[in-house]
Parts: structure tokens; sequence; C-alpha cells
DNA sequence: TTACAAAAAATGAATGTTCATTCTTTTTTA
DNA sequence: TAAAAAAGAATGAACATTCATTTTTTGTAA
């Protein structure tokens, strides 16, 4: 029990490690050897929770992307109609990536490089279901512009990730309004104008 | 004067190399060697052209982006009214990220990791100012939104990078119709309604 | 409870490889 | 023929991973 919880706390270091230097550093600039250093942790103890560092890394991308949709999801339920459904899922979404921006930063890292393997690539890509579902009823409903959910994703969501880079090199500053500004974008680009 | 040339072409060379590689296997796993040889060249050659890894990075990603802007400016003056002038801007954006997708993949990658140097990013960053000037007299007008130059850029431009990396990976097919539907929201994401 | 041995977890040092960069020699150019 | 460009082999450092030991935990018998 006490072991178990031990090795909870060590596996956790060792993502958050990872996270924290690949977002720093880059993949190619983040050897074992730190990663291990930061968790206060010998470098022969990675290889007990991972088989090796492209494992590490693959399994901080399906554990980080979890905890996104996770939270994305927390509130919304599918009885709110297309238009409320939309806001609430945005707007966590958007919570989310100014509290946890390192884990934001990783994922848009992980997201544009060939850093992970393609099947956590997959694996990561299911969970965001709810919002997928939500918009072909949108689209049903003609609500939502007939677009393939991609595209749907490319201009409702992604410019947060963009923003967050953005803000962490210090070019901008992400307050409420700018926030709702950009969920009126958001909203501007996907739905169906009367 | 032959010299020179194949001078430039072994640069270009040793560029194209780079690009193809950082796409395909990310920084981390592509070696000098692996550059040269691909480049047909001596992996001691590089280092006649620039003075180390970095550096050639960080010349691959200026000489890119000038590529990008220049492409993208080129049909584009002054006099045209914002919204055509931004519908020109767009399309030519877009349809350098279709024909030059190794390029643009690039370019993404470079954006999301610290893989280049603080200082290229800036150089790269300069070439974009006739689009942020066109922004800017769009907002005096009251045709475009009062928003940050990133703000605008994260809802106008950026969605493209999300849909050339969904379509290298063969996510989404990007055909006449989807472009005009990606112009269609980004516009609207900008543009004030009334 | 205490003592203790077997098992599990963790460690620091060692290993072998890969890689960026440099050195010396050869080839090409002027 | 001198200078410039290019080459391949050599160098040394950095790194992922493994190995041999040590430390910690766990289950059990007094």
């Amino acid at each position: 029990m006490a072991a178990l919880q031990k090795s909870i706390d060590k596996r956790n270091a060792l993502i958050n490690a990872t996270i924290e230097l690949v977002n720093n550093n880059g993949f190619h600039a983040t050897p074992m050897s730190k990663i291990a250093k930061m968790a206060c942790v010998s470098p022969a103890t990675i290889y007990l929770y991972f088989e090796n560092k492209q494992d590490l890394v693959n399994k901080t991308y399906i554990e980080v992307k979890s905890k996104y949709t996770e939270y994305a999801f927390a509130t919304y339920d599918e009885s709110m109609t297309v238009e409320k459904g939309f806001e609430v899922i945005w707007k966590r979404i958007a919570e989310f990536k100014m509290k946890e921006c390192a884990n934001s930063m990783f994922l848009a890292q992980c997201d544009n490089t060939p850093m992970i393997d393609e099947a956590s690539r997959q694996e990561g890509i299911k969970h965001l279901q709810p919002l997928l579902d939500l918009w072909r009823r949108g689209i049903k409903e003609g609500v939502i512009k007939p677009m393939s959910e991609y595209m749907l994703y490319a201009y409702a969501i992604n410019p947060l990730s963009f923003l967050v880079i953005a803000q962490n090199r210090g070019s901008v500053q992400l307050d409420e309004p700018q926030l709702n500004q950009a969920y009126e974008a958001a909203w501007n680009s996907i739905k169906v104008c009367e």
C-alpha cells in the first residue's frame, strides 16, 4: 500500500519532469539522465516504470491527453442545446489550456512533430468523441456548418493552442476579454449564419 | 561562377534534406550524417556551409519562412480593399501550404517546438508585416474585429497549418470545396458582423 | 510486537553505441 | 601551381540502456 503509493508518486514525478524538460528544451535535448535528476530518481529507475524513452514519451502524451479531455467534458451533458454545449466545452478547454499550460504546450508539441507513435496519437484522439458527436448533432440541426470534424477542430479549438504558445513566449496576454473575443471568433467560424 | 553555382546547389540540397528528414523523423532523429547522405555530400562539407547543426536548422527555418511570405504577398497590393486583400493573401497562403507542404510542415514543427533560436523566430515574424498592416487598416475601417494580431493570426491563418498536417497524415483531403469552406470560416472568425 | 529472510524496488557505475565536429588528405578550381 | 572545396576517417563527448549491488518492503514465525 505504502509501496504502491510511492510508486505512483515516482511515476508522476517522471511524467512531470518529462513534460517540463521537453517543453523547455525539446525532445532532442532532454536526456534520460536529466529526466531522472529532475524526478529525483536514478536513471535506472525510469526503466522500472517505462520500457524506454519512446515509451515514456508515448505514455506521457496519452496521460496528458486524457486529463485534457476529461477536464473538457466534465461539465457537459448531452441534453444541452448544441450552442450551449459547445460553449460549455469550449470554455472548459480554454480554462484547461490556461491553467495547465505546461500540459497544453506539451500536447501542442506532440501534435506537430513525429515525437510520438502513430498508435499513441490515435489513442489520444478517441477521447474527443463527445465533441465530435455534438458537432454531428449541430450539423443535423442546421446550426453548425457541414464541415469535416478536422476542419471544425482546426477553427474552433486549435487556435487556442497557438495562443497558449504565444502567451508563453510573452507575445500575448490572454485575459477574460481576450478569451471572450476568442470564443466569438471560434463560434462565428463554425456556426451557420442566418 | 561555376563554383558558386555548385555551392548554391549543395546548400539547397542540404536545406532540402534537412526539411525532409526533420519532417519524417523529427529533429531528435536526424543526425548530420543522414543529412549529408541525403544531400550526397560528406558530413564535413556541411560545416563549410553552416556553423553547426543548430545554425543549419535556424538558416533552414529563415529560408523557408521567407519563401512562404514572399509567396503569400506576391499578388497583393495595398490599393486593394481590406476584404479583397485578405482574400488574395489568404488564398496564396493556402496555395503555398498545399503545393509546398514539406515546407509548411517544417514551419509548423519549428513554430511549436524549442527547435530553433528565439532570434531566428523573430527574424521570421518580420516578413509578415504586410498582413499585419492590412489587419490594422481593416480594424480602423470597422471591417475587422479589433483583436490583437496574434488572435487574428490564430483564427485566420493558423488553422491551415493544422489542416496541412492532418492532410499529410491522411486524416483529411483538402480540395477546392474544403478550401472554400476554410476560407469562409477564416473570414467569418475575424470580420465584423453587420 | 519483534526478528528476519525472501522478494521487490532502487541505485550508481559500467557498457557500447551514436553522433557532432574536427583533422588530414585528396580533388577541383582559378 | 597555389588556393579553395570536398572528402573520409578519426575523435571525443553524450547518451540510452543494462548490470551488479544495495536498500526497502513484505509476509511470516516466534
